[in-house]
RNA sequence: GCCGAUGUAGCUCAGCUGGCUAGAGCAGCUGAUUUGUAAUCAGCAGGUCGUGGGUUCGAGUCCCUCCAUCGGCUCCA
């Protein structure tokens, strides 16, 4: 007898060994057809795996995360069975399920494939597809295995089998294609009826630059048409509000191929949303005891040798300036950090003065790789919302707790609610990459640990996500598309206090080494906004708005009455525009909805009798009439409402 | 930097396998209209078809270089 315990507790027995698909089976015909996947005392298990002990048995439809994988996971080995059908020679490697489909990276030795040629590739899939062959796992052999492939000649799949286990190698069959594999496909490739592939791109062998640049083809899969057809207008969607379409559409920013990539160019109306933002967290950290800096936009050499960037990133950076004393260089400050060193060491300091808090909205230029930038995402030029919090290490902990407070706070007067905390460690296996003490970095590790828990974050850890002289805390926050992005960041630092031989003078009347917290709640303006654009789509909050209210007036004769409604918004801090134009005032509604405008106020004759403003909302409509002083309130009701304060 | 793709007017796009002076809508300008909740009408103007080379009797169209952009990889102080 076996006994199967679901996860909804009830326990199923059975006479002899079962499978997944059998358990499926005996609870309803119905739901069998459903079920694509399954795990077994938490181990993935194919549908058709024998169980023959007693155990707890999960079993995954389509619905679930589980399910999704084994149905993606399974859809790679069906592209890579197309690929081997249409370009013979080719030599497999790995191909995973990820969040939104499936990949699978080959080497395509002498071949060559183009977008073209995808749609090719699917047709082939489906038609694999349509022979409902079934997924098998079969044990191998380590040395079977090996031999298998060296006759391929794939060093891949070769250097894969080096490093598994012996007895624990196993392939997957299904029609005539075989791969090593440890399982987690769904029971047949008849339930795939939807197919595409999304784009090629190259990948280096196990994410190594060093090593050959392989064929990644991705695509994504599903049981349904339509359910494909959806997903696909999901990603038509998102891209509206992707960030560079929106930021030229609402004229926030450019870019000029002349001034230089990477190099954004704020718009009026950008600016005036940057200026905002910055006022708003000036305010925030003014109430928490931070003071203002200014720091120059290049410092020598010298600077960046003290600190370690030089070594580290110098040769990948925006080269020396040069000046006409020879040998005299600057580099344009790729971060704030030394110059706030320099500050700090500009006078001796008691440990009753710390923490010093040195904030600057510091603009920093990082030669970031050609492909690697995005829109206002990864830019060459940008400027942190920068601090740096020296104090004595028993203040450390209250510290960083506060500063992520600070970052909530941001986040949450913003609406940033779905983001991850990242603790980013050291990578054990590459202890060269860091600098410093092996006990600093286990303090600093253990206080970041520590505050994150204690705030009660939902966290991750990521190991060798570490910057190169600490480990930090990082506010992960995705855009339309789902791609994560770092936008606020503390940083715990024992190494340039170190490095730039900073001091206090401590209660024993000895000299003491402060700790520095690098932090910053936005990231950087430019990131902050571009994910802050994707996130609401352009209709920012009311107080963060360029423009908000649009005066439409029926015709020209209004103008003067105009003048006057505007006049009463001015005095009661609203900005507004007149618009005045000799046009309908369908169009003047039109272009200022599409301008996403919060409130539009339409002025006639009738209005101009009753001393009134008639009132819509952005893609709401008509809200009737009221006087302009009524509408004033209700606007700042609005603004003040959806604007917190800071408490510290 | 690497792999793949794209680049025609300020914006969105058309231009078939190379063949007359490169088209449209919106935006702009001029004029008419003076308007009631998402596009009033008419006229005008606007392009060395990303750059530089090449093939050809002939190139927006084919080939190469470079530049920029997009999707990834690597990187991200």
């Amino acid at each position: 007898m076996i006994a199967i315990t679901l996860p909804d507790g009830s326990v199923k027995q059975f006479e002899s060994e079962t499978t997944p698909m059998g358990v499926a089976i005996s609870i309803s015909e119905g739901f069998a057809r459903n079920v694509i996947s399954a795990s077994f005392n938490g181990k993935t298990i194919e549908t058709s795996t024998p169980i023959t002990k007693d155990g707890e048995l999960v079993l995954y439809t389509w619905r679930d995360k589980k399910g999704k994988e084994a149905f993606w996971h399974s859809s790679a080995h069906i592209l890579a069975q197309a690929l081997e059908d249409l370009y013979p020679g080719i030599k497999l490697t790995i191909g995973p399920a990820i969040e939104n489909g499936f990949y699978y990276d080959i080497d395509l030795v002498d071949n060559t494939i183009s977008e073209k040629d995808l749609p090719t590739i699917e047709n082939k899939m489906l038609e694999i597809a349509r022979g409902k062959h079934k997924f098998t796992i079969r044990e191998s052999s380590k040395i079977a295995a090996l031999d298998y492939y060296k006759k391929q000649e794939n060093q891949y799949k070769v250097e894969l089998i080096e490093n598994l286990e012996d007895g624990t190698i196993t392939f997957c069959d299904h029609d005539n294609f075989t791969d090593l594999c440890r399982g987690g496909h769904i029971p047949q490739t008849g339930i795939i009826k939807a197919i595409k592939l999304m784009s090629i791109a190259g990948a280096y062998w196990r994410g190594d630059e060093n090593n050959k640049q392989l064929t990644r083809i991705y695509g994504v899969s599903f049981p349904k048409q339509k359910e494909l057809k959806e997903y696909l207008a999901l990603l038509e969607e998102a891209k509206k509000r992707d960030h560079r379409k929106l930021g030229k559409e609402l004229e926030l920013f450019t870019f000029s191929k002349k001034v230089g990539q990477g190099l954004p160019l704020w718009l009026p109306k950008g600016a005036a949303l940057r200026e905002r933002l910055e006022n708003f967290l000036k305010k925030a950290q003014t109430k928490a005891g931070y003071e203002m800096v200014v720091s120059p936009h290049i410092g020598h050499k010298e600077l960046y040798m003290t600190s370690g960037h030089y070594e580290k990133y110098g040769a990948d950076s925006f080269q020396p300036i040069k000046t006409p004393n020879e040998g005299e260089e600057f580099l344009l400050k790729p971060m704030n950090c030394p110059h706030h060193c320099e500050i700090y060491n500009s006078k001796p300091w008691s440990y009753k003065d710390l923490p010093k808090r040195f904030a600057e909205f510091g603009t920093v230029y990082r030669y970031e790789q050609s492909g690697e930038l995005h829109g206002l995402t990864r830019v060459r030029g940008f400027t942190q919302d920068d601090a740096h919090i020296f104090c004595t290490p028993d203040q450390l902990d209250q510290e960083f707790k506060n500063v992520i407070d600070l970052v909530l706070y941001v986040f949450g007067s913003l609406g940033f609610e779905n983001f991850t905390a990242q603790v980013s460690l050291r990578d054990p296996d590459n202890p060269e990459k860091y600098i410093g003490s092996n006990e600093n970095w286990d303090k600093a590790e253990k206080a970041i640990l520590n505050a994150t828990i204690e705030k009660g974050l939902d966290y991750v850890i990521e190991k060798g996500e570490a910057a190169f002289y600490g480990p930090k805390l990082d506010f992960m926050v995705k855009d339309a598309l789902g791609r994560s992005w770092q936008l606020g960041t503390i940083q715990v630092d024992y190494n340039l206090p170190e490095r730039f031989e900073l001091e206090y003078k401590g209660s024993d009347n000895e000299h003491h080494r402060p700790v520095m917290i690098h932090r910053a709640p936005f990231g950087s303006m430019e990131r902050f906004i571009a994910i802050l654009l994707e996130h609401t789509g352009g209709n920012f909050p009311l107080w963060l708005m360029p423009e908000q209210v649009s005066i439409l007036t029926l015709s020209e004769k209004y103008e003067k009455y105009a003048e006057k409604v505007l006049n009463v918004l001015e005095n009661n801090e609203i900005r507004a525009l007149v618009d005045n134009r000799s046009e309908t005032i369908g169009k003047k509604i039109r272009e200022a909805e599409l301008n996403k405008i919060p409130y539009m106020l339409i002025l006639g004759d009738q209005e101009e009798v009753e001393n009134s403003v008639s009132v819509r909302k952005h893609s709401e409509g008509d809200l009737g009439s009221m006087t302009a002083e009524v509408f004033s309130s209700l606007l700042n009701n609005e603004i003040n409402k959806n604007k917190k304060e800071f408490i510290v």
